[in-house]
DNA sequence: TTCTGTTGTAATTTCAACTATCACAACAGT
DNA sequence: ACTGTTGTGATAGTTGAAATTACAACAGAA
């Protein structure tokens, strides 16, 4: 099982926000065109994007904007408001594992604390990444093409 | 999106095969009985370590042992053997960014690295717990019930 | 050899999540 | 009022997980 690709969606959004909110209103459909998909699936991103304080979007006129710099909104942050798992586990663990045996009602306590410190190394790396540090790389590769 | 279960469930057998194979036979309806899984879920699972080299299985009079160390099987190896995503990418990336935008053309080199790199911290993490180190906790655990 | 218990695997089913898509009311600015 | 856009419900196709049934292949014992 993957990461659902609303995540990298949701970066190369941001970035594209960022990259043409000078030029031109900045759209679901532009978004859309951009990423390739479909442009319900944009609003539906800006919306949990929003919810985290991460984007504005404007209702009528239009137009999406990141909503605090870039630098205070980490690939965590994405990550967390886009990927709604519940109680924020990687990990899916089995339901029910059998009370009656030894290994069966130890488990959790066995490979919790496990899983915790697996997805913490990843979410630690992801703190450490902010979309300002994405954003550089993204403004020397398409300055590069000039 | 979560990890299947498939994970979980793969140590937890480990540990189960280890604390039961001195008493009796392991058979994949012992294992389904502890995770309380379908046996034919067991069974699909010891395949796939087999192929790993993580177990050995007995066709015909039955029973899983491990096939190496436990201090030789990390948490990693179990995780790639039983979690065949393809070219082994944790993050799913959108197919078909916009070639003609210059944001979709330049986002696999902005990000591909960085998601990598994320990856990379978890893959570690997971490298450097063996079942062993489960295995020592599973003993503390189950012997402080008795 | 036949019997028994088990594995290996195909086929089928159920279910949940992803993603695409259509449709349209709510809304803001002209 | 008109236009372009957002916000959101509803629906559909696709994929993968996990359960389940079924049974041939197999190993060892009787």
């Amino acid at each position: 099982m993957q990461i659902s690709s609303r995540f990298t969606i949701a970066v190369h959004v941001l970035i594209a926000i960022e990259t043409f909110k000078n030029e031109r209103k900045v759209t679901s459909e532009l978004l859309a065109s951009s990423a390739n998909v479909n442009p319900t699936v944009i609003r539906r991103l800006l919306q949990q994007l929003k919810k985290a304080g991460i984007v504005t979007v404007k209702r009528g006129s239009g137009g999406a904007d990141t909503g605090r710099p870039l630098e205070e909104i980490t690939l965590l942050d994405v990550y967390n408001a886009v990927e709604p798992v519940e109680n924020g586990q990687l990990f899916h663990f089995h339901e029910e594992p059998n009370e009656l045996c030894p290994v069966g009602r130890n488990i959790h306590k066995i490979m919790d604390h496990r899983l915790e410190e697996i997805q913490n190394a990843m979410e630690d790396k992801m703190r450490r990444i902010t979309i300002a540090d994405v954003m550089a790389d993204a403004n020397k590769l398409i300055g590069e093409e000039i």
